[in-house]
Order: C-alpha cells, then sequence, then structure tokens
DNA sequence: GCCAACGTTGGC
DNA sequence: GCCAACGTTGGC
C-alpha cells in the first residue's frame, strides 16, 4: 500500500464536496509527473487531501477506489484519472504552517515541490499527518 | 495582487 | 538541443 498527497483548490472542488458526492473523479491533471504518480497509484491507496489557494490545509484522507483511466475531461490520451472516496475526515485539519514545522512532515515532497499536485507520501509522513490530525 | 518557482513553447 | 519568453501554480 502507498500513500500519496493530492491537491485540490476548495472554490473548484472540495473536501466537502467530496464527502457530500461519496466519490469523484480525481481529473484534470496536466503535469506529467503529478500523472505519472496518478499511474502508480493502486486501489486501496490512500490520499491526503489538501486545500490549495485557500484553506492551506489537509482537510481529510481519501482512498483510491480505481486504478487509472483515461481522463473523462479530455480525449487526449496521455491524461489520466482515478476514482477516489472519502475515507475519513481529519478532526484537526493539519495547516501548512503545522506541516512547514514539523521536523518529519517539512520533509514531504509536497513541501519541497510546491508545483506538483499529485506526490509522494511515505508511511512515516502519513502516519504522522494521522497523529496530529485525527 | 504580487511574485518566486518552475513547466512549456517555439525560434534558431 | 539550447534557451528566452511566456504561462501557471500557489503561498504570502
Amino acid at each position: 500500500m502507498n500513500y500519496w498527497l493530492i491537491k485540490t483548490e476548495p472554490s473548484v472542488f472540495s473536501w466537502q464536496d467530496l464527502l457530500k458526492k461519496g466519490r469523484t473523479d480525481w481529473d484534470g491533471v496536466r503535469n506529467y509527473q503529478a500523472r505519472n504518480n496518478l499511474k502508480l497509484m493502486q486501489k486501496g491507496d490512500l490520499c491526503l487531501v489538501y486545500h490549495s489557494n485557500e484553506g492551506l490545509c489537509v482537510m481529510g484522507i481519501a482512498k483510491v477506489s480505481k486504478a487509472f483511466y483515461q481522463d473523462p475531461t479530455t480525449d487526449d490520451e496521455r491524461w489520466v484519472a482515478v476514482e477516489v472516496k472519502p475515507q475519513r475526515t481529519l478532526k484537526h485539519p493539519l495547516s501548512l504552517q503545522t506541516i512547514k514545522q514539523d521536523d518529519i512532515l517539512k520533509e514531504m515532497v509536497f513541501v519541497k515541490q510546491q508545483r506538483l499536485s499529485v506526490s509522494p507520501v511515505t508511511a512515516d509522513e502519513f502516519n504522522r499527518v494521522v497523529m496530529l490530525g485525527a
């Protein structure tokens, strides 16, 4: 099982929207590195869902419910989507500020590569987020 | 709203 | 294949 962090702008699609819908195509990724990460996701992998631009915090954990398939928002075969379902909401959403101040979490790929919208998370990092936020 | 970081495009 | 110009992301 692998862990990931996926970003979304809450004004476009928020964690609350995901809770309401119960599932969603995680689509619209148009960056090769992020796309490659989507292709590596397997059913059952867990994703930290982060609000970018507004909120700036990890809101909850989603589970990959379908491995990658053609991105339904484009005919361009280069791009893929995965399906995710909400798994749990963090009682204490974890702010970027907190993440940057934490010795374990500040090493996350997500912190170091600001613009990457889908990034890998280690088991240690994932467990740390759960410990601080659950 | 600004701007740093960085990805993409296109001329040569 | 290099690199300048340009566009986008996302924190502040």
